[in-house]
DNA sequence: GATATTATTTGAACACGTTCAAAAAGCGTG
DNA sequence: CACGCTTTTTGAACGTGTTCAAATAATATC
C-alpha cells in the first residue's frame, strides 16, 4: 500500500519533474523525458501521476508551501497592512519565480474549471486553504473594519491571483512591473481598507461584501 | 491569391468547427473530425487555419461582433450607467452562451501568452478594441468625471474578462450565478463613480489610475 | 516455505495536434 | 493550346499525453 520504497520513487519522479520544468519549460518536457531521467519507465511515472496536470498540482503545492515559509519570515516585524500584503505578496512570487518562463503553460492547466489543478477547484482545497490562511496572518494584529475582517482575507488572496496572472504576463526583466503594481496596489487597498468605515464608502463595500455572499457557492 | 473558391472552403471550414464545437465541445472536436465533416482533407484544414487555437480566435473575433450588435440594440433608449453596463455585459455573456460548456477549454488555449488567442495579445489587438468600443459606447452620454472618462472603458473591460472568467466557473443553471454578479456589481461600479469626485475618494481613484498608467506597457 | 494476493513496472498501442514533401488544380502569358 | 508559376489539396509521418493488459516484484496468509 504505503511502502517506503514507492514513497520514495514518487519522491525521484515528482523531483526530477521540477527540476526539469525550470530547466527546460513545461512544454519542452516530456513525460518520456522525465521517465527516462528519474530511470523509471513510462508507465511508472503514470502510476504515481496520472496526468502531466497533476505535477503541476504538486509545484502549485510546493510554492504555497515556500510562500508561506517566506512570508511568515517577511511579516516578522512588519507593521501596517500595506507593508505586511507587499510582505506576502512579493513572496509569492518569489517563491514563483524559478518558474515563471513557463506561467503560460501552468495557466493552461491549471485554470480550466475540469482540471485537476484549477486553484479554485476541490483538489486544491487544502493549497487555496494554506493561501489564504497567509492573508489572515497579514491581517492579524492590523486594524481593519470588524464588518470587514471575515471576508478580507479571502478577498486578498482574490486580488493576489489576479497579481500572479498579471505576473504571468509580465514580460519586463525580472519581472519588474508586477514589482511595481505590488508596491503601488498595496498601499491603495490599505488606503481603501482604512476608509471603508466612512459613512460614504460603507455602504458601498457592505453591498460588495453582500453581493459576493450571494453569489458564492 | 484570394480567389472566391479558397475564401468559400475556409469559409466552410470554420462554420463546420463552430457548428461542431457547439454540439460535441471543444476537446471532444477532433481536427480531423472537422475536416471530415466539411469535406477536406487534414491537410486542407491546416491550410487554412494554422492550428485548432486559430479556430478559437475567430470564434473570439465572432462573439465580440456578435456582442456588439447586440449591445447596439439593447443600449437604445437605455439610460444610466448601471442598466447601460448590465445591457453591454449581458449581451456578451449573451453572444458566447452556446460556447459555455467549453468555457474551460477556451481559456486554456486563451489565456497562455503566448498563444495566437490570447485577448491580451496582438493577434486579437482588433477584437480587443471592438470589445473597448462597445465600453466606450456604454459611458457616452452617461455622467462621468473627466478625470476618469479616458481610462474608463478600458477599465470596465477588464472587470468583464473577469466576469467571462467567473461565468466560465459558474456551474448553476443557466449560468445564473453570473447574470446575479452582473446585476450586483454594475449599479456599484456606478456608484463607485459617482462618488468617485468625492474628496475622500479621489486621490484613491487618481492613485489607481496613474499606478495603472505606470505599470502598463 | 509455499501459495495467494496485492503493488508495482513495463512498453506497446491509441488518438490527438501538427508538419511536410509531393501531387493536383488553377491561373496568366506566349 | 502549351508552358511555367502559384495556390490548394492530400495523406503519410512525427512526437505527444495517455491507457492498458500483461509481467514482475513484494507482501500477506497459511
Amino acid at each position: 500500500m504505503d511502502h517506503a520504497k514507492s514513497a520514495q520513487t514518487k519522491a525521484l519522479v515528482l523531483e526530477t519533474a521540477l527540476a526539469m520544468f525550470r530547466s527546460k519549460g513545461f512544454a519542452k518536457t516530456t513525460m518520456r523525458a522525465i521517465a527516462t531521467e528519474a530511470g523509471v519507465s513510462l508507465g511508472s511515472a503514470y502510476y504515481y501521476f496520472a496526468s502531466k496536470d497533476e505535477l503541476v498540482l504538486e509545484l502549485y503545492r510546493e510554492s504555497v508551501a515556500e510562500q508561506r515559509v517566506r512570508a511568515t519570515t517577511a511579516l516578522v516585524g512588519t507593521t501596517g497592512l500595506s507593508d505586511r500584503l507587499k510582505a506576502a505578496v512579493h513572496s509569492g512570487l518569489d517563491a514563483l519565480g524559478p518558474y515563471h518562463h513557463f506561467g503560460g503553460a501552468f495557466i493552461a492547466s491549471a485554470l480550466p474549471p475540469q482540471s485537476a489543478v484549477n486553484p479554485f477547484g476541490e483538489a486544491s482545497r487544502q493549497a487555496r486553504g494554506d493561501a489564504v490562511a497567509i492573508f489572515e496572518e497579514v491581517i492579524d494584529g492590523t486594524k481593519v473594519p470588524a464588518f470587514l475582517r471575515p471576508q478580507l482575507p479571502e478577498l486578498l488572496w482574490l486580488a493576489y491571483m489576479g497579481v500572479v496572472l498579471f505576473w504571468v504576463y509580465d514580460r519586463s526583466g525580472d519581472q519588474r512591473r508586477t514589482r511595481m503594481l505590488i508596491d503601488g496596489a498595496a498601499p491603495l487597498i490599505a488606503k481603501l481598507v482604512s476608509i471603508s468605515r466612512l459613512p460614504v464608502v460603507r455602504p458601498l463595500v457592505e453591498e460588495a461584501l453582500a453581493l459576493k455572499a450571494r453569489v458564492q457557492a
